[in-house]
RNA sequence: GCCCAUGUGGCGGAACAGGUAGACGCACAGGACUUAAAAUCCUGCGGGCUUUAAAUCCCGUGCCGGUUCAAGUCCGGCCGUGGGCACCA
């Protein structure tokens, strides 16, 4: 019984289409249910297995939930702004757009062969004008709040890209764009107050249902820290130096002070610093320095005694000497910290470095000897006041004292910087923004958005840090919106990020002309309900968005606080020798040769076979084949039907046990458990000399949210009723799960010693019974005294003897 | 260094809530059908008991200990792998 699979495919796919089989509405009386997926960025290398694996499993759930009677929106679009397609431009020297709609041709092609039940209706790319529109509207919405700002600071900055990035783009010292080495510049930047809602971010997960490790990353990006600011008087000034620290009760320890090399009081004094030259010279060094250079630990310390500056520490008036070093960070805190070499291992390698003097002020617990850096807990010495006292009670009691004092206070300080919203890149979003030497800057009035993005003479970034727009003269050149003066529009452009910050919303009245979205389109949606994507996106787009939608939420925008209820992340399809797919590894497997082998369903179930999947798995050519095996099996079924229209006597169980499974499993995404459980249904009615019409369906019907062409196919064939994209799902019976009979383990002293045939209706004695006369049980207790019988039904008799 | 995962056959992986470890699939081996191959179907497949074979006989879920009638699962301590953060004061 041969088929011919992409016939198949085309077919059911063209009909979904026509009869619109997937489209949502917004309202109604179904329940909602809102699945989305990331949207791809249609770059031009196509469609990765792996985007296969994420897409099936939404699907499959996708098409569940419809058949459970919700109204699920399922969207797909494009994220098309950033640097794939503007790399192309400046190799073709032809504006991108065009490029862009080309991979999104391609890329939709390839997504519908896999017969997914994406609405269309909704889809927009980022890219267009419509949609960027609202993306300007928004910014201007930040800046109304005060939440968008420009300011001169020193970011990170990738010399290869030539363009500003935020933290979160230069984690770990490296360009996210090119994998260059990143330095430090100090540039005028547009910034978004992401560190005003630092403890909102914290907060608000609290309500969601993130994965724990999505919800730890981004906890550790936020890096949240509780301590104390200390105000140390700058001798022979008015000013004060004010340092932020966890551990004020070692206040009495502290030997030196330590400023970053960016330092505002370098400058400020420099008439008092008799070795400036010399602090100069630091500063220079540590200007040049990539980030990975300066942050790696394994270095020595180094640093420059400031010569003819001292602090006075306020719990002792004891003048302290001030330094600089590159270990200290500007962005962290206030750029300065007090140094205890007693107890902090970085201060203590810079102290024997350079023989500053060493105070204990914490006694060690294990040792009687003060000798090196001690970081436990133990109780304070040397401390004045806080002598006798262990941690807590010290950290309280030197609070209370800086309070009092007015030489301190209790700080929350956040890892979390302003998000770096500028990029001096051509394809992005223009910052809808114009600078008026008269007004300064001035937003671009809302009737007047989008502001379209020109096209340029040259796409590449330029050598002196702006962006390609500042060429365009006439697109430069305008006036100002409060003035009417001549003046100047902003040429940086967002980060790709700015797009997709806010898509989920659109996608529920993607055509909207008058606001991001109807205000009742997005009250019905409320929150994504699974919203999936991958492990990289934790602390970057995750984020952004949450931040995004937190800003709108507080501005009255959106209906919700939160917007994605629950967080999955899929994991990585890795090459069949176990390494990441990559050109270079030549281990990169296309869908599309496998869709044409294979067919769209076959690839389906085994994308979801493959493991678990959260989990990476390798790929493998011969599973694949083993699923287009299985399928196969089910189509053959046909040969073996009957006119019956109830369940065989002898499946009924089975079935209603696979219902079950199947359905919690596709909910709870264990997919791979799922194709296992539909395998083994399939081998029982493989033994069956004919199986019954309804047998049959119900097999079909648990199979379509993951195999839909095929079982579609099928069901039409042998006219055993309406397709599945029109009918409820399967109900199961738990009272019809109970099987008459079934086999339990007898343990004695622990081991497996006999397993009984025991039937459903028999008592505790009956099976205790049974379990004593087994001739191999006798072999064991005869002779010994029975100290302990265990009967659970349906699991395990456990006979104890001694 | 801190945090989060994770460790089960030749391989991918099952095992609900502590209750017969290895489901399901792949690979491999043997057989049936066939002139032959492919396809299909059937059987076997953790290790050992050392040159016949076998068993509900023994050992086995990274290692060492513990709790329990019973531990892959729970507890304590190690080791390995993957990931996140990291000179963050």
């Amino acid at each position: 019984m041969n088929y011919n699979f992409s016939e198949i495919e085309k077919k059911w796919q063209d009909i979904w289409d026509k009869k619109e089989s997937f489209k949502a509405i917004n309202g109604g009386d179904k329940k909602k249910y809102y699945v989305l997926v990331e949207f791809p960025y249609p770059s031009g290398s196509g469609l990765h297995v792996g985007h296969v694996r994420s897409y099936t499993a939404l699907d499959s759930l996708a098409r569940l939930k419809r058949a459970q009677g919700y109204n699920v929106l399922f969207p797909m679009g494009w994220d098309a702004f950033g640097s794939p397609a503007e790399l192309y431009a400046i190799k073709n020297k032809v504006y991108p757009a065009n490029m862009v709609k080309d991979c999104i041709g391609t890329f939709k092609s390839q997504i519908k062969s896999l017969g997914l039940s994406f609405d269309w209706s909704r889809e927009f790319a980022t890219t267009d004008p419509e949609y960027y529109k609202w993306t300007q509207w928004q910014f201007l919405e930040f800046y109304k709040e005060g939440l968008a700002y420009k300011a001169e600071k020193e970011i990170n900055w990738c010399p290869n890209c030539k363009t500003g990035l935020s933290n979160e783009d230069a984690a770990g010292g490296v360009c996210e764009r090119c994998g260059h080495a990143t330095t430090k510049k100090l540039k005028n930047q547009w910034m978004l107050k992401m560190s005003a809602y630092a403890d909102s971010l914290i907060e608000g997960l609290k309500d969601t249902e993130f994965l724990d490790k999505i919800k730890t990353a981004q906890i550790n990006w936020i890096g949240k820290s509780i301590g104390a600011e200390v105000d140390f008087k700058l001798k022979d000034t008015d000013d004060l130096l004010t340092v932020f620290t966890t551990r004020c009760d070692t206040l009495f320890g502290v030997t030196a002070m330590v400023l970053s090399p960016e330092h505002e009081y370098l400058e400020k004094y420099k008439d008092k610093i008799s070795n400036y030259d010399e602090v100069v010279k630091y500063q220079e060094e540590a200007r040049q320095k990539s980030e990975i250079e300066r942050t790696d630990m394994t270095k020595d310390k180094t640093g420059v005694k400031i010569e003819g500056l001292l602090a006075i520490n306020p719990v002792n008036n004891e003048e302290v000497e001030i330094w600089i070093s590159d270990y200290v960070l500007s962005s962290y805190g206030t750029g300065a910290i007090m140094m205890v070499p007693a107890h902090d291992e970085r201060d203590y390698a810079f102290a024997t470095k350079y023989n500053i003097p060493i105070i204990h002020v914490i006694a060690n617990k294990d040792s009687k000897e003060e000798t090196g850096v001690y970081i436990g807990d133990g109780l304070h010495i040397n401390s004045g006041f806080l002598d006798g006292l262990n941690k807590e009670e010290a950290i309280d009691k030197m609070i209370e004292f800086l309070e009092k004092n007015k030489v301190g206070r209790k700080k929350i300080n956040y890892r979390l910087q302003d998000w770096i919203f500028s990029r001096q890149r051509f394809w992005g979003e223009p910052i809808p923004m114009v600078y008026c030497s008269k007004c300064g800057w001035e937003p671009v009035p809302e009737n007047e958005l989008p502001v379209i993005l020109p096209d340029v003479p040259s796409y590449e970034p330029t050598d002196n840090g702006e962006s390609p727009l500042s060429t365009v003269e006439d697109w430069v050149n305008t006036t100002c919106p409060k003035c009417g003066g001549p003046a100047k529009r902003e040429t940086d452009t967002m980060p790709n990020w700015a797009g997709s910050s806010w898509y989920w919303i659109r996608y529920m009245d993607s055509k909207c002309e008058n606001g991001i979205a109807d205000m009742d389109a997005m009250k019905y949606w409320g929150q994504v309900d699974l919203y999936n994507g991958g492990m990289e996106h934790a602390t970057r787009h995750l984020l952004y968005a949450r931040f995004w939608n937190q800003v709108l939420f507080d501005r009255g925008i959106v209906p919700v606080r939160e917007p994605f209820k629950k967080r999955v992340a899929h994991g990585m399809i890795l090459g069949e020798n176990n390494e990441k797919m990559s050109k270079s590894r030549g281990n990169v497997v296309n869908p599309d040769d496998m869709v044409k082998n294979y067919g769209a369903d076959a690839l389906r179930t085994y994308e979801m076979f493959i493991g678990d999947y959260s989990k990476d798995a390798s790929w493998s050519e011969n599973g694949l084949k083993g699923c287009k095996k299985f399928l196969d099996r089910v189509y053959r079924l046909q040969s073996k039907l009957n006119d019956s229209e109830e369940y065989s006597k002898e499946l009924e169980s089975d079935i209603h046990k696979t219902i079950k499974k199947v359905t919690n499993d596709i909910e709870t995404m264990n997919y791979n458990t799922a194709v296992s459980a539909l395998m083994i249904l399939l081998n029982s009615y493989d033994k069956m000399d004919c199986i019954t019409r309804k047998d049959y369906r119900t097999l079909l019907h648990l199979l379509n949210p993951i195999a839909p062409h095929i079982t579609e196919e099928v069901n039409e064939i042998c006219k055993l009723g309406t397709p599945f994209t029109e009918s409820p799902w399967p109900e199961y019976d738990e009272n019809k799960m109970i099987t008459d009979s079934y086999e339990i383990g007898v343990q004695v002293n622990g081991k497996l010693r006999a397993s009984i045939e025991v039937t459903a209706d028999e008592d505790k004695e009956t099976i205790k019974g049974k379990a004593f006369s087994n001739e191999n049980i006798k072999k064991y207790i005869e002779g010994k005294e029975i100290v302990k019988t265990i009967i659970i039904p349906n699991k395990i008799v456990s006979i104890v003897v001694k």
